[in-house]
Order: C-alpha cells, then structure tokens, then sequence
DNA sequence: CACATTGGGTCAACCCTGTTGACGTAAGGC
DNA sequence: GCCTTACGTCAACAGGGTTGACCCAATGTG
C-alpha cells in the first residue's frame, strides 16, 4: 500500500516551478480550480499543472483522490457553519441553518456530491446537531419529539443540498441537458396520455431552478403547526 | 455527431457469442452488473464483456454512457410505480407514491445511488409527475402551486430516498461503523458543551433507524393544510 | 563545515476509461 | 436473387488514476 503520504512533514522542496507545496495549498488550488473551470476540471494531472508541479508530486500528501475529496469536504463543513449563532427565532433560525449548509455545498457542488452522504462524526456536525435539537427543545417540543423531528429536519436538509450539489456537480453538457429537459421534452407531449402536465405546461420551465427552500418552508410550517409552544420564545429555558 | 442510435430497429444480428442484443437486456445486464459488484464496475467495457460483444456495440443502442444511466434510472421508476393506480384520497395517493420510489431505489441501492439525481426526461418520469400533479390539481391547487409544490414533494422524496439507498450501498464495514459510531460517539460528550444533546442522549439511538416516513408525513401535512379544499385524508368523498 | 540520511519532486510506465471512424458481414425488403 | 444498410467488430486516440524507480537537495548530526 502506499504510505507515501508521511505524518510528520519537515522537509519541504520547491518543485521545479519554485512553488513549495503544502497540503494546505493544494486544497485551496482544488477548491480555486473547481469553481473556475467547473468540478469536471479536478482531476489529478490538472490539478498538477495548476499547481505547478508534477502531477503525482500529489500522492506524497494524500493517500488518493478520495483522500483529497474528504480533505476539502472537512473545509466546506467547516466554512459552512463558521459563525453561525442561533437566534431566538427558532423558526428563522432552523431555516438559517438550512440555507447554510446548502450554500456550503453549492459552493463545492462536486466534493459535496461526493461526501454529502457520510457521516463526519466530526466537531462542527456534532455542534450543528446540538443546536438544532437545542433550537426545537426550546420550542416546546418534547425530547424524543425533538430529536425525531430534528432528524427528518436535518435529512431532507442535507438530502435536498446534497441532490442540489449533485447537479451542480454534473459534467456540463448533462446538466444543461437536464436543464433544458424542462423546457423541451415536457412542452411536446399527447395531452391525452399526460393531461395534468399538459395543464400545467407553462410552469415547467420554472422548475429547473429546483425546490429547496419551497421544501424547507413546508417542513418549517409544519413543524411550527406541530410546537406545543405557540411563540417563538426567548430561548432562555435551562434543560433539566 | 453519434446518431448511431437508430428510432426503428428492425435488423438484429446475433453477437459473436450468440447473445441478441436489445435496450432491454442492455439495462437488464447493467442493473445487475451494479447490484453485483458495485456502481464502479459499470463501464462500457465490463458491460460488454457481461453481455458478450463488443463493447462499442453499446453505441447503437445507447447515445453515450449517460444515455446509458438514464435508462437505468426510468426502469427503476417504471419498477417502482408499476400497477399503481393513484386512489381518490390525495395525500395518500401522494404517500403511496413516495413510499413505493424509496422501495424502488432500495431495490437497487447502488443503481439508485449513481442515477438518483437525474432528470431522465423517459417515459417511466413523465407518467409518474403527471401522475402527482394530477393529485395535487385534484386537491384544488392552481396551476402554477401544483406543479411549484409537486417539485418539492418529489425532489424531497428522491433526495431522502437517495440518501437511504447511498446508505445502502456502502460497504458493510462502513455502513456498521456509521450506525454505531452514531451511538458511541455521540453517547459520550461534554454536558456543558452540548446542553441540548446531553438532553436528548437517551432518545438518539432510535435516530439511526432514519427519517423518510416522518419527513413524507410532515411535507403532507404541510401541503394538506396549504390545500384550497378542504377534503383530506380521513374523508371518503370522491373529488368531483 | 562535512557528511549521511531521507523526504519528496520528477519521470516513465501501466492499465483503466469513454468515444469515434472505418470496415465488413449478414439480415430484410423487394 | 440482389441491394441496401443495420449493426457487430476492430483499431486507435485522448484522458484518467496510480505505482516504482530515480535522484537531488534539505536537514539533523558531528
């Protein structure tokens, strides 16, 4: 197997370019070169031009590939929720919540493709989880409620984002292909076999901007309509 | 341009094996090369040497690799949705539908996991949102409400039902290590660091069973009680 | 200051992938 | 029977990840 990749790193060289390589930086080129030229344009050579270096130069800081996709995906989480504080608005903040996670991965649609499902066990989800279940105690709802009701919250969340990230992340000509799908596959069809898409044929179009914060609002509505507790409180309610 | 890929196939001749091909055994081959050995072993490469020919023989059936996945990803909806007929009761007609695309993607988790977020603009799509527009139509919503809140209930539902089947399709080693690093790791934390979680600790476990149905149950909710007529679940009146 | 050590940048090579153009054969309409 | 052409086959190309070998120079040691 490749140990390659040494834990304690003393010895720096600059490659032939003279630029001296760091894991640090090599994140930071990925991430530059994802939102310049698109997430197809991460792949190892490339990423070695753009650094300017020889391409495996790379394998003496990550393991593989994936290696580096997880490397960056612990940076999105991270920038994703740095600052965050929860309002008294538990509402307005659980949708807060939601709208920082999904912009963490549109910013990093690919690397978020491709984590988006694992569980990082880390100290920002751990944080994040505690502050939503803390955001729904505080609404009134009961502990097994709260985290039940966190739960589908936070899945549909991340799955919404993550199905987001995936599009983002797809190969330019799938995705405007998907794009345009919308508008062209739906507009031509038998009114007989298809009658409700034929009624409603004009608002296809409007549906290839995608659906989260529709999603997000539906589920906030409802949570809201299930709080035993009718206000937004102010939050100060110590756990017993 | 490939327009390899005739409309009316007429001619067939027998492979070098004696296999005939069609797009069906193509996707049939495909969907169990996946559920054998993994999303990655489909290539075009593999997929012909499963099927007995060439691997470019693909090309007369299928545009590209992409084209390839669509059709995967229309089968399993036809799967899934095959012999259902939406019943005068719109939110469980709305359910059914929701649980039988998370059978369907389960069905075939690596499969699901790869083709999830594609739009397949195939047959098998299109009856299955003029099928659910329908419903909401029928529920009173106006045009443009019923396809926007369509969106958001489908888009929820595959994006959760991507998410349980990504699970699914993780290697046994890691799914366990998920499930229980769930447990251990967040049993054990720092009561002042964490009010909120050290609150709910006893009920977490019952998390890691997933959210899916309480997430469809609270979306229906939201959209019965957003619906213009009055008549949802329990009501036996039939829709005019 | 000199030396031995070794981290790590470089190069060549391997095997994988999707895709295309050319080729020829056999299947079907007439 | 012929003629057309659908379509299976083959060779080739560009690009991908990854590895083993090479060797220079940065570093700790004396």
């Amino acid at each position: 197997m490749s140990s390659r990749v040494p834990q304690d790193r003393r010895r720096r060289r600059p490659t032939r370019s003279g630029v001296l390589l760091s894991e640090d930086l090599i994140v930071q080129t990925a991430l530059r070169l994802i939102g310049e030229h698109g997430p197809e344009a991460l792949s190892v050579r490339r990423l070695g031009a753009a650094l300017g270096c020889d391409p495996t130069a790379l394998y003496r800081y990550f393991h593989d590939t994936d290696d580096l996709v997880l490397a960056i995906a612990d940076r999105i989480i991270g920038d994703a929720m740095a600052g965050f504080v929860p309002g008294e608005d538990w509402v307005a903040s659980l949708r807060e919540m939601a709208l920082r996670v999904r912009a963490g991965y549109l910013a990093h649609p690919r690397a978020a493709a491709m984590a988006a499902h694992r569980v990082t066990r880390r100290r920002s989800e751990i944080q994040a989880v505690d502050t939503g279940i803390g955001l729904l105690l505080s609404a009134g709802f009961e502990r097994a409620a709260a985290a039940r009701l966190y739960l589908a919250f936070i899945d549909t969340v991340l799955s919404h984002a993550a199905t987001d990230a995936a599009f983002q992340a797809l190969p330019r000509q799938q995705r405007e292909a998907d794009h345009r799908a919308w508008r062209d596959v739906y507009q031509d069809l038998d009114p007989v076999a298809y009658p409700a898409l034929t009624a409603v044929r004009r608002e296809l179009p409007g549906m290839a901007d995608g659906s989260f914060e529709e999603a997000v609002d539906l589920l906030l509505e409802a949570l809201a309509a299930r709080a035993p507790a009718r206000r937004a409180s102010t939050g100060g309610s110590s756990p017993g």
